[in-house]
DNA sequence: TGGTGAATTCTACGCATGTTGAATTAATCC
DNA sequence: GGATTAATTCAACATGCGTAGAATTCACCA
Protein backbone atom coordinates (compact mmCIF):
# COMPACT_ATOMS: atom_id res chain seq x y z
CA UNK A 1 0.00 0.00 0.00
CA UNK A 2 2.26 2.63 1.13
CA UNK A 3 4.81 1.69 -1.06
CA UNK A 4 6.34 3.71 -3.76
CA UNK A 5 4.82 7.39 -3.92
CA UNK A 6 1.26 6.97 -5.31
CA UNK A 7 -0.49 4.77 -7.44
CA UNK A 8 0.43 6.29 -11.29
CA UNK A 9 -2.98 6.27 -12.34
CA UNK A 10 -6.32 4.56 -11.68
CA UNK A 11 -6.84 1.71 -14.05
CA UNK A 12 -9.87 0.58 -13.52
CA UNK A 13 -13.23 2.22 -12.80
CA UNK A 14 -14.83 5.61 -13.96
CA UNK A 15 -13.04 8.11 -15.84
CA UNK A 16 -13.34 11.96 -14.96
CA UNK A 17 -15.88 14.01 -17.28
CA UNK A 18 -17.71 13.09 -20.81
CA UNK A 19 -15.14 10.14 -22.16
CA UNK A 20 -17.67 9.95 -25.10
CA UNK A 21 -16.48 6.30 -25.04
CA UNK A 22 -20.26 4.84 -26.54
CA UNK A 23 -19.64 7.33 -29.33
CA UNK A 24 -15.97 6.04 -30.23
CA UNK A 25 -17.00 2.33 -29.77
CA UNK A 26 -20.15 2.92 -32.14
CA UNK A 27 -17.36 5.29 -34.80
CA UNK A 28 -14.93 2.43 -34.61
CA UNK A 29 -17.68 -0.19 -35.28
CA UNK A 30 -18.87 1.55 -38.85
CA UNK A 31 -15.28 1.96 -40.00
CA UNK A 32 -14.45 -1.75 -38.99
CA UNK A 33 -17.48 -3.68 -40.39
CA UNK A 34 -17.37 -1.25 -43.54
CA UNK A 35 -13.74 -2.12 -43.61
CA UNK A 36 -14.06 -6.06 -42.85
CA UNK A 37 -17.37 -7.29 -42.90
CA UNK A 38 -19.41 -8.65 -40.30
CA UNK A 39 -17.16 -11.63 -39.78
CA UNK A 40 -13.98 -10.43 -39.94
CA UNK A 41 -14.82 -7.14 -37.66
CA UNK A 42 -14.25 -8.49 -33.80
CA UNK A 43 -15.26 -6.70 -30.66
CA UNK A 44 -11.91 -6.91 -29.21
CA UNK A 45 -10.27 -4.74 -32.36
CA UNK A 46 -13.12 -2.05 -32.06
CA UNK A 47 -12.38 -1.74 -28.57
CA UNK A 48 -8.76 -0.97 -29.06
CA UNK A 49 -9.51 1.22 -32.24
CA UNK A 50 -11.83 3.08 -29.27
CA UNK A 51 -9.12 2.68 -26.41
CA UNK A 52 -11.67 0.97 -24.51
CA UNK A 53 -11.91 -2.54 -22.83
CA UNK A 54 -13.82 -4.83 -24.99
CA UNK A 55 -16.18 -5.39 -21.97
CA UNK A 56 -17.65 -1.79 -22.26
CA UNK A 57 -18.62 -2.73 -25.90
CA UNK A 58 -20.74 -5.27 -24.38
CA UNK A 59 -21.68 -3.31 -21.39
CA UNK A 60 -23.29 -0.18 -24.20
CA UNK A 61 -24.07 -2.29 -26.68
CA UNK A 62 -25.05 -6.14 -25.29
CA UNK A 63 -24.16 -8.82 -28.41
CA UNK A 64 -22.19 -8.17 -31.46
CA UNK A 65 -25.48 -8.88 -33.37
CA UNK A 66 -26.68 -5.57 -32.17
CA UNK A 67 -23.70 -3.72 -32.06
CA UNK A 68 -23.65 -4.15 -36.00
CA UNK A 69 -27.44 -2.82 -36.11
CA UNK A 70 -26.68 0.02 -34.31
CA UNK A 71 -23.79 0.64 -36.50
CA UNK A 72 -25.59 0.25 -39.93
CA UNK A 73 -28.76 1.82 -38.78
CA UNK A 74 -28.92 4.50 -41.86
CA UNK A 75 -29.59 7.96 -40.56
CA UNK A 76 -32.63 8.45 -42.99
CA UNK A 77 -35.60 6.42 -44.11
CA UNK A 78 -34.92 5.24 -47.94
CA UNK A 79 -38.31 5.99 -49.07
CA UNK A 80 -38.09 9.44 -47.72
CA UNK A 81 -34.76 10.22 -49.52
CA UNK A 82 -36.21 9.04 -52.59
CA UNK A 83 -38.92 10.99 -52.08
CA UNK A 84 -37.08 14.13 -52.00
CA UNK A 85 -34.70 13.00 -54.77
CA UNK A 86 -37.20 12.83 -56.61
CA UNK A 87 -38.78 16.06 -56.35
CA UNK A 88 -35.71 17.99 -56.75
CA UNK A 89 -34.86 16.84 -60.23
CA UNK A 90 -34.30 19.81 -62.59
CA UNK A 91 -35.89 19.99 -66.62
CA UNK A 92 -33.82 18.62 -69.22
CA UNK A 93 -32.17 15.78 -66.63
CA UNK A 94 -33.34 12.39 -67.52
CA UNK A 95 -35.01 10.67 -64.30
CA UNK A 96 -32.46 7.95 -64.30
CA UNK A 97 -29.26 10.50 -64.40
CA UNK A 98 -31.02 12.14 -61.64
CA UNK A 99 -31.49 8.99 -59.50
CA UNK A 100 -27.91 8.52 -59.97
CA UNK A 101 -26.49 11.54 -58.99
CA UNK A 102 -28.89 11.48 -56.36
CA UNK A 103 -27.84 8.02 -55.22
CA UNK A 104 -23.97 9.35 -55.13
CA UNK A 105 -24.63 11.62 -53.13
CA UNK A 106 -26.43 10.31 -50.44
CA UNK A 107 -24.02 7.46 -50.20
CA UNK A 108 -21.24 9.78 -49.65
CA UNK A 109 -22.67 11.82 -47.36
CA UNK A 110 -20.21 12.15 -44.22
CA UNK A 111 -22.90 10.53 -42.05
CA UNK A 112 -24.07 7.65 -44.53
CA UNK A 113 -20.86 6.73 -45.63
CA UNK A 114 -19.80 4.66 -42.86
CA UNK A 115 -23.11 2.49 -42.22
CA UNK A 116 -24.00 1.98 -45.73
CA UNK A 117 -20.57 0.59 -46.71
CA UNK A 118 -20.51 -1.46 -43.78
CA UNK A 119 -24.20 -3.29 -45.19
CA UNK A 120 -22.70 -3.25 -47.82
CA UNK A 121 -19.54 -5.43 -47.08
CA UNK A 122 -21.58 -7.53 -44.96
CA UNK A 123 -24.18 -8.29 -46.79
CA UNK A 124 -22.80 -10.95 -48.68
CA UNK A 125 -21.32 -12.60 -45.24
CA UNK A 126 -24.51 -12.33 -42.93
CA UNK A 127 -27.73 -13.24 -43.35
CA UNK A 128 -28.99 -10.74 -41.25
CA UNK A 129 -26.97 -8.15 -43.38
CA UNK A 130 -28.13 -9.28 -46.73
CA UNK A 131 -31.76 -9.19 -44.99
CA UNK A 132 -31.38 -5.03 -44.65
CA UNK A 133 -29.47 -4.33 -47.68
CA UNK A 134 -32.71 -6.27 -49.40
CA UNK A 135 -35.16 -4.54 -47.84
CA UNK A 136 -33.48 -1.01 -48.25
CA UNK A 137 -32.91 -1.82 -52.09
CA UNK A 138 -36.29 -2.80 -52.46
CA UNK A 139 -37.74 0.20 -50.47
CA UNK A 140 -35.54 2.69 -52.46
CA UNK A 141 -36.16 1.51 -55.74
CA UNK A 142 -39.72 0.40 -56.08
CA UNK A 143 -40.97 3.78 -55.17
CA UNK A 144 -39.37 5.49 -58.60
CA UNK A 145 -40.38 2.57 -60.93
CA UNK A 146 -43.82 3.06 -59.41
CA UNK A 147 -43.41 6.74 -60.58
CA UNK A 148 -41.75 5.98 -63.57
CA UNK A 149 -43.92 3.13 -64.85
CA UNK A 150 -47.10 5.20 -64.19
CA UNK A 151 -49.29 2.25 -65.40
CA UNK A 152 -47.55 1.06 -68.34
CA UNK A 153 -45.53 -2.31 -67.75
CA UNK A 154 -46.70 -2.45 -64.41
CA UNK A 155 -46.93 -6.35 -64.86
CA UNK A 156 -42.74 -6.26 -65.22
CA UNK A 157 -42.59 -3.35 -62.46
CA UNK A 158 -40.59 -6.14 -60.26
CA UNK A 159 -38.34 -7.32 -63.28
CA UNK A 160 -37.45 -3.78 -63.92
CA UNK A 161 -36.39 -2.82 -60.50
CA UNK A 162 -34.21 -5.44 -59.76
CA UNK A 163 -32.78 -4.72 -63.29
CA UNK A 164 -32.03 -1.41 -61.85
CA UNK A 165 -30.88 -3.00 -58.70
CA UNK A 166 -28.19 -5.05 -60.50
CA UNK A 167 -26.34 -1.85 -62.01
CA UNK A 168 -26.55 0.24 -58.92
CA UNK A 169 -25.66 -2.78 -56.56
CA UNK A 170 -22.56 -3.47 -58.92
CA UNK A 171 -21.85 0.50 -59.04
CA UNK A 172 -21.71 0.56 -55.31
CA UNK A 173 -19.74 -2.72 -54.85
CA UNK A 174 -17.29 -1.62 -57.61
CA UNK A 175 -16.99 2.02 -56.30
CA UNK A 176 -16.89 1.38 -52.82
CA UNK A 177 -15.55 -2.42 -52.00
CA UNK A 178 -13.99 -3.82 -54.78
CA UNK A 179 -12.89 0.26 -55.84
CA UNK A 180 -12.09 -0.87 -59.50
CA UNK A 181 -10.05 2.18 -60.41
CA UNK A 182 -11.44 4.59 -62.82
CA UNK A 183 -15.44 4.19 -61.30
CA UNK A 184 -13.79 4.70 -57.71
CA UNK A 185 -11.75 7.86 -59.50
CA UNK A 186 -14.89 9.56 -61.58
CA UNK A 187 -16.72 12.22 -60.30
CA UNK A 188 -20.43 11.95 -59.11
CA UNK A 189 -21.40 13.66 -62.14
CA UNK A 190 -19.48 11.77 -64.66
CA UNK A 191 -21.19 8.59 -63.41
CA UNK A 192 -24.38 10.22 -63.38
CA UNK A 193 -24.36 11.03 -67.20
CA UNK A 194 -22.66 7.44 -68.14
CA UNK A 195 -25.65 5.01 -66.20
CA UNK A 196 -28.67 7.57 -66.33
CA UNK A 197 -29.74 6.04 -69.47
CA UNK A 198 -29.01 2.82 -68.77
CA UNK A 199 -31.15 3.71 -65.15
CA UNK A 200 -33.64 4.98 -68.21
CA UNK A 201 -33.72 2.03 -70.18
CA UNK A 202 -34.63 -0.32 -67.20
CA UNK A 203 -37.34 1.64 -65.86
CA UNK A 204 -38.99 2.69 -69.00
CA UNK A 205 -37.54 1.20 -72.01
CA UNK A 206 -38.75 -1.20 -74.51
CA UNK A 207 -36.45 -4.21 -72.55
CA UNK A 208 -36.48 -6.78 -75.40
CA UNK A 209 -35.23 -4.68 -77.88
CA UNK A 210 -31.97 -2.89 -78.25
CA UNK A 211 -31.49 0.81 -78.14
CA UNK A 212 -32.60 3.53 -75.93
CA UNK A 213 -35.21 4.37 -73.43
CA UNK A 214 -36.17 7.42 -75.69
CA UNK B 1 -7.04 -56.03 -24.11
CA UNK B 2 -8.91 -59.48 -24.52
CA UNK B 3 -12.09 -57.54 -23.00
CA UNK B 4 -14.83 -57.77 -25.53
CA UNK B 5 -15.17 -59.86 -28.36
CA UNK B 6 -13.45 -58.14 -31.23
CA UNK B 7 -13.36 -54.20 -32.40
CA UNK B 8 -16.49 -54.03 -34.54
CA UNK B 9 -14.88 -51.75 -36.34
CA UNK B 10 -11.21 -50.04 -37.58
CA UNK B 11 -11.72 -46.50 -37.17
CA UNK B 12 -8.25 -45.40 -38.52
CA UNK B 13 -6.46 -46.45 -41.10
CA UNK B 14 -6.65 -46.78 -44.89
CA UNK B 15 -9.91 -48.21 -46.80
CA UNK B 16 -10.27 -50.79 -49.08
CA UNK B 17 -11.12 -49.50 -52.64
CA UNK B 18 -11.10 -46.01 -54.02
CA UNK B 19 -12.81 -44.36 -51.50
CA UNK B 20 -12.93 -40.60 -53.79
CA UNK B 21 -12.02 -38.86 -50.33
CA UNK B 22 -9.95 -36.19 -52.07
CA UNK B 23 -12.66 -35.41 -54.80
CA UNK B 24 -15.83 -35.51 -52.17
CA UNK B 25 -13.46 -32.82 -49.95
CA UNK B 26 -13.01 -30.49 -53.16
CA UNK B 27 -16.75 -30.82 -53.92
CA UNK B 28 -17.93 -29.83 -50.42
CA UNK B 29 -15.37 -26.95 -50.31
CA UNK B 30 -16.95 -25.49 -53.57
CA UNK B 31 -20.19 -26.14 -51.76
CA UNK B 32 -19.43 -24.34 -48.74
CA UNK B 33 -17.30 -21.30 -50.29
CA UNK B 34 -20.11 -20.55 -52.25
CA UNK B 35 -22.23 -20.52 -49.59
CA UNK B 36 -20.60 -18.98 -46.89
CA UNK B 37 -18.09 -17.17 -47.96
CA UNK B 38 -13.90 -17.98 -47.52
CA UNK B 39 -13.90 -16.66 -43.50
CA UNK B 40 -17.24 -18.67 -42.59
CA UNK B 41 -16.31 -21.49 -44.39
CA UNK B 42 -14.60 -24.07 -41.98
CA UNK B 43 -12.04 -26.98 -42.66
CA UNK B 44 -14.09 -28.94 -39.90
CA UNK B 45 -17.38 -28.09 -41.86
CA UNK B 46 -15.88 -29.35 -45.29
CA UNK B 47 -14.60 -32.30 -43.35
CA UNK B 48 -17.96 -33.11 -42.23
CA UNK B 49 -19.83 -32.56 -45.06
CA UNK B 50 -17.63 -34.90 -46.93
CA UNK B 51 -17.46 -37.66 -43.95
CA UNK B 52 -13.86 -37.26 -43.20
CA UNK B 53 -12.03 -36.65 -40.54
CA UNK B 54 -10.41 -32.91 -40.49
CA UNK B 55 -6.94 -34.20 -40.39
CA UNK B 56 -7.69 -35.52 -43.94
CA UNK B 57 -8.37 -32.08 -45.33
CA UNK B 58 -5.26 -31.12 -44.30
CA UNK B 59 -3.08 -34.36 -45.47
CA UNK B 60 -4.55 -33.64 -48.63
CA UNK B 61 -4.59 -29.86 -49.59
CA UNK B 62 -1.97 -28.38 -46.27
CA UNK B 63 -3.66 -25.15 -45.29
CA UNK B 64 -7.24 -23.48 -46.19
CA UNK B 65 -5.93 -21.09 -48.85
CA UNK B 66 -4.53 -23.59 -50.48
CA UNK B 67 -7.71 -24.91 -50.51
CA UNK B 68 -9.64 -22.34 -51.50
CA UNK B 69 -7.23 -22.06 -54.75
CA UNK B 70 -7.64 -25.25 -55.59
CA UNK B 71 -11.61 -24.88 -54.71
CA UNK B 72 -11.83 -22.00 -56.73
CA UNK B 73 -9.52 -22.42 -59.81
CA UNK B 74 -11.53 -21.91 -62.84
CA UNK B 75 -11.86 -25.35 -65.35
CA UNK B 76 -11.09 -22.95 -68.35
CA UNK B 77 -8.83 -20.01 -69.25
CA UNK B 78 -11.04 -16.52 -68.98
CA UNK B 79 -9.16 -14.66 -72.35
CA UNK B 80 -9.63 -18.02 -74.62
CA UNK B 81 -13.37 -18.21 -73.39
CA UNK B 82 -14.05 -14.56 -74.23
CA UNK B 83 -12.52 -15.50 -77.47
CA UNK B 84 -14.23 -18.29 -78.13
CA UNK B 85 -17.02 -16.58 -77.15
CA UNK B 86 -16.59 -13.31 -79.53
CA UNK B 87 -15.83 -15.57 -82.69
CA UNK B 88 -19.29 -17.49 -82.27
CA UNK B 89 -21.64 -14.39 -82.47
CA UNK B 90 -24.27 -14.80 -84.90
CA UNK B 91 -24.84 -11.35 -87.15
CA UNK B 92 -27.79 -9.56 -86.05
CA UNK B 93 -26.78 -9.85 -82.63
CA UNK B 94 -24.97 -6.78 -80.79
CA UNK B 95 -22.28 -7.43 -79.37
CA UNK B 96 -23.08 -6.89 -75.69
CA UNK B 97 -25.98 -8.80 -76.01
CA UNK B 98 -23.89 -11.85 -77.21
CA UNK B 99 -21.71 -11.41 -74.11
CA UNK B 100 -24.43 -10.91 -71.36
CA UNK B 101 -25.67 -14.19 -72.96
CA UNK B 102 -21.90 -15.97 -73.68
CA UNK B 103 -21.14 -15.02 -69.40
CA UNK B 104 -24.44 -15.97 -68.38
CA UNK B 105 -24.01 -19.70 -69.86
CA UNK B 106 -20.15 -19.90 -68.94
CA UNK B 107 -21.70 -19.09 -64.58
CA UNK B 108 -23.80 -21.76 -65.21
CA UNK B 109 -21.92 -24.77 -66.77
CA UNK B 110 -21.50 -27.04 -64.12
CA UNK B 111 -18.16 -27.75 -63.97
CA UNK B 112 -18.05 -23.32 -63.58
CA UNK B 113 -21.06 -23.19 -60.94
CA UNK B 114 -19.68 -23.92 -57.73
CA UNK B 115 -16.03 -22.25 -58.58
CA UNK B 116 -17.52 -18.57 -59.77
CA UNK B 117 -20.31 -18.60 -56.76
CA UNK B 118 -17.49 -19.39 -54.24
CA UNK B 119 -14.99 -16.64 -55.97
CA UNK B 120 -17.82 -14.00 -56.40
CA UNK B 121 -18.94 -14.30 -52.45
CA UNK B 122 -15.81 -14.93 -50.56
CA UNK B 123 -14.26 -12.19 -52.76
CA UNK B 124 -15.88 -9.01 -50.26
CA UNK B 125 -14.23 -10.76 -47.20
CA UNK B 126 -11.00 -12.09 -48.43
CA UNK B 127 -8.04 -9.97 -50.23
CA UNK B 128 -6.89 -12.79 -52.16
CA UNK B 129 -10.09 -13.84 -53.09
CA UNK B 130 -10.86 -9.93 -54.49
CA UNK B 131 -7.52 -9.86 -55.93
CA UNK B 132 -8.50 -12.83 -58.20
CA UNK B 133 -12.04 -11.47 -59.07
CA UNK B 134 -10.12 -8.35 -60.01
CA UNK B 135 -7.29 -10.50 -62.19
CA UNK B 136 -10.95 -12.52 -63.39
CA UNK B 137 -12.38 -9.09 -63.96
CA UNK B 138 -9.45 -7.30 -65.89
CA UNK B 139 -8.88 -10.14 -68.13
CA UNK B 140 -12.50 -11.40 -69.19
CA UNK B 141 -13.07 -7.87 -70.03
CA UNK B 142 -10.26 -6.13 -71.71
CA UNK B 143 -10.71 -7.92 -74.42
CA UNK B 144 -14.14 -7.31 -75.56
CA UNK B 145 -13.31 -3.60 -74.75
CA UNK B 146 -10.08 -3.55 -76.97
CA UNK B 147 -12.02 -5.62 -79.99
CA UNK B 148 -14.80 -2.76 -79.47
CA UNK B 149 -12.83 0.14 -79.13
CA UNK B 150 -10.97 -0.36 -82.57
CA UNK B 151 -8.81 3.00 -82.01
CA UNK B 152 -11.69 5.47 -81.28
CA UNK B 153 -11.48 6.75 -78.07
CA UNK B 154 -8.78 4.11 -76.63
CA UNK B 155 -8.06 6.67 -74.11
CA UNK B 156 -11.50 5.83 -72.25
CA UNK B 157 -10.95 2.22 -72.35
CA UNK B 158 -10.54 1.32 -69.22
CA UNK B 159 -13.05 3.63 -67.91
CA UNK B 160 -15.28 1.97 -70.12
CA UNK B 161 -13.94 -1.34 -69.04
CA UNK B 162 -14.93 -0.79 -65.39
CA UNK B 163 -18.76 0.46 -66.01
CA UNK B 164 -19.03 -3.09 -68.05
CA UNK B 165 -17.49 -4.34 -65.30
CA UNK B 166 -20.04 -2.69 -62.57
CA UNK B 167 -23.14 -3.92 -64.44
CA UNK B 168 -21.57 -7.71 -65.09
CA UNK B 169 -20.38 -7.64 -61.14
CA UNK B 170 -24.26 -6.40 -60.03
CA UNK B 171 -25.74 -9.57 -62.28
CA UNK B 172 -23.86 -11.68 -60.74
CA UNK B 173 -24.21 -10.69 -57.24
CA UNK B 174 -27.86 -10.29 -57.81
CA UNK B 175 -28.49 -13.38 -59.38
CA UNK B 176 -26.51 -15.56 -57.76
CA UNK B 177 -24.99 -14.53 -53.97
CA UNK B 178 -28.47 -12.03 -53.39
CA UNK B 179 -30.91 -13.82 -55.51
CA UNK B 180 -33.25 -11.24 -55.87
CA UNK B 181 -36.22 -12.80 -57.52
CA UNK B 182 -37.09 -11.66 -61.08
CA UNK B 183 -33.40 -11.30 -61.86
CA UNK B 184 -32.42 -15.05 -60.16
CA UNK B 185 -35.58 -16.59 -61.96
CA UNK B 186 -34.86 -14.94 -65.44
CA UNK B 187 -33.94 -16.78 -68.25
CA UNK B 188 -30.11 -16.15 -69.71
CA UNK B 189 -31.68 -14.59 -73.03
CA UNK B 190 -34.30 -12.44 -71.67
CA UNK B 191 -31.02 -10.90 -69.49
CA UNK B 192 -29.52 -10.86 -72.56
CA UNK B 193 -31.68 -9.38 -74.22
CA UNK B 194 -32.61 -6.48 -71.66
CA UNK B 195 -28.97 -5.89 -70.68
CA UNK B 196 -27.00 -6.86 -73.89
CA UNK B 197 -27.96 -2.82 -74.89
CA UNK B 198 -26.39 -1.64 -71.53
CA UNK B 199 -22.99 -3.06 -72.36
CA UNK B 200 -22.91 -2.22 -76.16
CA UNK B 201 -23.28 1.71 -74.70
CA UNK B 202 -20.84 1.34 -71.59
CA UNK B 203 -18.20 -0.29 -74.91
CA UNK B 204 -19.27 2.16 -77.48
CA UNK B 205 -21.71 4.86 -76.98
CA UNK B 206 -21.17 8.25 -76.63
CA UNK B 207 -21.13 8.31 -72.52
CA UNK B 208 -21.70 11.85 -72.04
CA UNK B 209 -25.30 12.05 -73.76
CA UNK B 210 -28.52 9.81 -73.30
CA UNK B 211 -29.30 7.57 -75.63
CA UNK B 212 -28.23 4.38 -76.90
CA UNK B 213 -24.66 3.37 -78.49
CA UNK B 214 -25.96 2.50 -81.77
C1' DT C 1 6.38 -62.27 -48.34
C1' DG C 2 8.12 -58.61 -46.70
C1' DG C 3 8.49 -53.65 -46.92
C1' DT C 4 7.52 -49.01 -48.42
C1' DG C 5 4.30 -45.49 -48.99
C1' DA C 6 -0.27 -43.58 -49.08
C1' DA C 7 -4.80 -43.02 -46.75
C1' DT C 8 -7.19 -42.31 -42.56
C1' DT C 9 -8.30 -41.18 -37.83
C1' DC C 10 -7.16 -39.77 -32.95
C1' DT C 11 -5.56 -36.61 -29.84
C1' DA C 12 -4.06 -32.36 -28.74
C1' DC C 13 -1.77 -27.78 -28.88
C1' DG C 14 -2.17 -22.86 -29.18
C1' DC C 15 -4.84 -19.16 -30.30
C1' DA C 16 -8.69 -15.90 -30.97
C1' DT C 17 -13.24 -15.19 -30.29
C1' DG C 18 -17.87 -13.66 -27.85
C1' DT C 19 -19.34 -13.27 -23.49
C1' DT C 20 -19.79 -12.92 -18.27
C1' DG C 21 -19.20 -11.48 -13.35
C1' DA C 22 -16.88 -9.16 -9.99
C1' DA C 23 -14.26 -5.22 -8.53
C1' DT C 24 -13.23 -0.28 -8.73
C1' DT C 25 -13.89 4.51 -9.52
C1' DA C 26 -16.52 8.69 -10.61
C1' DA C 27 -20.91 11.22 -11.00
C1' DT C 28 -25.44 12.16 -9.14
C1' DC C 29 -29.24 12.53 -6.06
C1' DC C 30 -31.26 13.22 -1.42
C1' DG D 1 -22.19 13.25 3.08
C1' DG D 2 -23.99 8.78 2.47
C1' DA D 3 -26.42 5.91 -1.02
C1' DT D 4 -27.23 4.85 -5.63
C1' DT D 5 -26.14 4.48 -10.30
C1' DA D 6 -23.27 4.57 -14.31
C1' DA D 7 -18.71 3.88 -16.46
C1' DT D 8 -14.67 1.25 -16.70
C1' DT D 9 -11.35 -2.48 -16.34
C1' DC D 10 -9.65 -7.19 -14.96
C1' DA D 11 -9.66 -11.90 -15.18
C1' DA D 12 -11.68 -15.81 -16.82
C1' DC D 13 -14.95 -18.98 -19.04
C1' DA D 14 -16.26 -21.93 -22.85
C1' DT D 15 -16.06 -22.65 -27.62
C1' DG D 16 -14.46 -23.17 -32.15
C1' DC D 17 -10.83 -22.63 -35.08
C1' DG D 18 -6.44 -24.04 -38.05
C1' DT D 19 -2.94 -27.02 -37.64
C1' DA D 20 0.58 -30.76 -36.23
C1' DG D 21 2.23 -35.37 -34.98
C1' DA D 22 1.71 -40.00 -34.03
C1' DA D 23 -0.62 -44.30 -34.75
C1' DT D 24 -3.10 -47.53 -37.63
C1' DT D 25 -4.61 -49.78 -41.71
C1' DC D 26 -4.49 -50.86 -46.46
C1' DA D 27 -2.41 -51.12 -51.39
C1' DC D 28 1.24 -52.17 -54.13
C1' DC D 29 5.73 -53.72 -55.65
C1' DA D 30 9.96 -56.49 -55.44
Amino acid sequence: MTRGARKARSRTGRRSGDSGSKAAILAAARLQFAEYGYDGTTIRGIAAAACVDPALVHHFYGTKERLFAAATELPIVPSEAINAALASREPGRSLGTHLVASALALWERADMRGAFQAMLRSALTSEQAAATLADFIAEAILGPVASAAAGADADNASYRASLVATQMLGLAVGRYVLRFGPVAQASQEELAVAIGPVIDRYLTGDLSRAGSGH
